[in-house]
DNA sequence: TTGAAAGCGCTAACAT
DNA sequence: ATGTTAGCGCTTTCAA
């Protein structure tokens, strides 16, 4: 008794349930619901008065059946709680919304079948692109795609040799150029330490060289010891200056490769009695979340990820749409001065 | 002449592609593929071997057409950068990925057509059910999914009166017993200021019981004076904070509603002159990513969120299949001791 | 401007 | 154990 209408499997409307109540072919309702070829004013009325009566919702299955479109992209990720993921998944979120997207999302864990393409759980049977973070799809994979002409962009991460994948990521090299000169010009640091990202990480390459370039444009010397490894991980980054300073190397400011890394050099050098800034300049790279709570908050480099995240959707749909899309959308960081290189910054906590 | 072989527009392999190569039918090729019926050892090799050969994948919509199906479950969230998105998210796309389901993601600003069902993006054309996080969708609204007999799991938010939806949260008023409970047990604090969430907020609600039932059982009066605004944000915490101090309030500990809010709180507690923890203790809910750096180290309340996004998977899927779920699945916090409460914390920010 | 009808690629009876 | 076949709900020529 408590159950009472249970039992409502109506199933739902279709095109021809509207068609009928309409007094239309379901060739019509398809045309005001698409708004594809002429219909009169008044027909176009009475089909969407149709549709709002019961409720009526084109089957998403049978439409890509039907026209061999799936209106999704799809976006793989091999690991969803990196701290940038939110933002960017906010920017390509909102626009394939605009667009007219759905958004299909799975995290892979990269090498691992990595030659199984058609195992996958997104692809050309469900969406119309993919949007792919560095790391999850092996080369093989990406060169199967391409060569059957699936659109495709990638994330933080230029495209492999061969295939000219679309790539949309962010000036690390500028970035960080920006940030040396800054150290240099402003703090007049002559022996910059720099703490490497990932072997193999786009990231960490460009922001070397920009790192190198910075040094070289002022004359100052590359020297190897002040190399070390940071992994864009706290841990490691702590355990290389905790080494450097038991080893007495000199140094008189620190890039962490990015923020976290900062955060590992900040905590070494703090255990070890030295102050910073005073003592030793501390930079990162990301501006994530933290670097403005940070004690002293954290000098480092912004990206724009939200917009990292649209771009990537555009150039995608870009694709689908038949159009030639950008080799390589590059888009500008920018400096973010705080107090950790030595700089007095105003109150920001509540900015 | 750059373009060599560019116009290969092969359609993608269908099942009777497989078929015809596996010299079988495409119901038994349906069979191999979803593991449903009886087929010969033999024949299942070949019919393997022919959908690796030309790579076949089941197209998506073709499936859902037939089978009326789409295993795919929606998530709908109207702000995907809210700090606990991306654990939450993780736990959804693990246990959808588990148990054979896509994930298809949207963000609604609520209250904008909020009556507007139809043409919502996600919804029963297009998934077999949805987690909805708290005010995505309005009371009519998910009154008219349930009507229908559309899968529903309300995330961070129980169910509107009248409407039964299954919903998983996490222990708020248990965990803010505890917190609270140890401020007067451990520190002897005896005037804890408490700043409420917002408005109409189930998490608000919730702590705020929490704090007065622990009251209570220590029989420590309840004074209204020490209730201020909060908004589960740190500007907000931060002027009531300011305004308290300014008026001469005396408390001698904040519980900042979240950890937002216990920043707020510090910062204005700092600017005042007063000392965290020496003077006022200050305890947060959450345990963001931040409150582990903060100086003092936040002491808050830790949820399990990415096993809440598991069990909202699985509550879903239950429903789908046509299983009762569990009406409310209530996931336990956990106190996280730290220092801003006046323990004296370990290092642990390399923890 | 509108309708009729042939698929789209798959599943699920029903046969065999 | 396997094949035949009738849809699933839509789009899209082609006619009218």
């Amino acid at each position: 008794m408590l159950r009472v209408r249970m039992n409502k499997i109506q199933k739902r409307a279709t095109i021809e349930d509207v068609a009928k109540l309409a007094g239309v072919s379901t060739a019509t309702v398809s045309r005001v619901v698409n708004q594809t070829g002429q219909v009169t004013e008044k027909t176009t009325q009475r089909v969407r008065a149709a549709i709002a009566e019961i409720n009526y919702l084109p089957s998403a299955g049978a439409k890509s059946l039907a026209s061999r479109k799936t209106n999704t992209i799809g976006l793989l990720s091999s690991d969803i709680s990196v701290p940038f993921f939110g933002p960017i998944l906010r920017g390509i979120e909102s626009e394939a919304t605009r667009v007219g997207y759905g958004l299909l999302i799975s995290c892979t864990q990269s090498s691992q079948n990595s030659s199984k393409v058609y195992d996958r759980y997104l692809g050309p049977h469900n969406t119309d692109g993919l949007l792919v973070f560095a790391g999850t799809l092996s080369d093989e994979e990406l060169g199967y795609l391409v060569n059957i002409g699936f659109p495709l962009v990638l994330l933080h991460q230029s495209s492999p040799a061969g295939l000219s994948i679309p790539s949309v990521t962010v000036e690390n090299k500028d970035g960080t150029y920006s940030l040396v000169n800054h150290l240099i010009e402003v703090h007049g640091c002559q022996r910059i330490a720099f703490l490497r990202g990932p072997e193999n990480h786009q990231d960490s390459y460009w922001r070397e060289l920009g790192y190198r370039e910075s040094l070289k444009a002022h004359s100052l010397p590359y020297d190897p010891h002040l190399i070390g490894v940071g992994a864009f991980n706290q841990l490691e980054a702590y355990q290389t200056v905790k080494d450097w300073l038991a080893n007495g190397l000199e140094f008189d400011a620190v890039f962490g490769g990015d923020d976290e890394g900062a955060i590992g050099a900040i905590t070494a050098l703090r255990e070890a009695g030295q102050r910073v800034p005073e003592d030793v300049a501390v930079v990162g790279f990301d501006d994530i979340h933290l670097a403005h709570y940070l004690i002293p908050a954290l000098t480092t480099v912004r990206a724009p990820i939200e917009q990292a995240g649209q771009q990537a959707v555009k150039q995608l749909v870009r694709q689908i749409e038949k159009e030639i899309p950008d080799p390589i959308t590059m888009l500008p960081t920018e400096l973010v001065i705080r107090s950790s290189c030595g700089c007095s910054s105003e109150q920001e906590v509540l900015a």
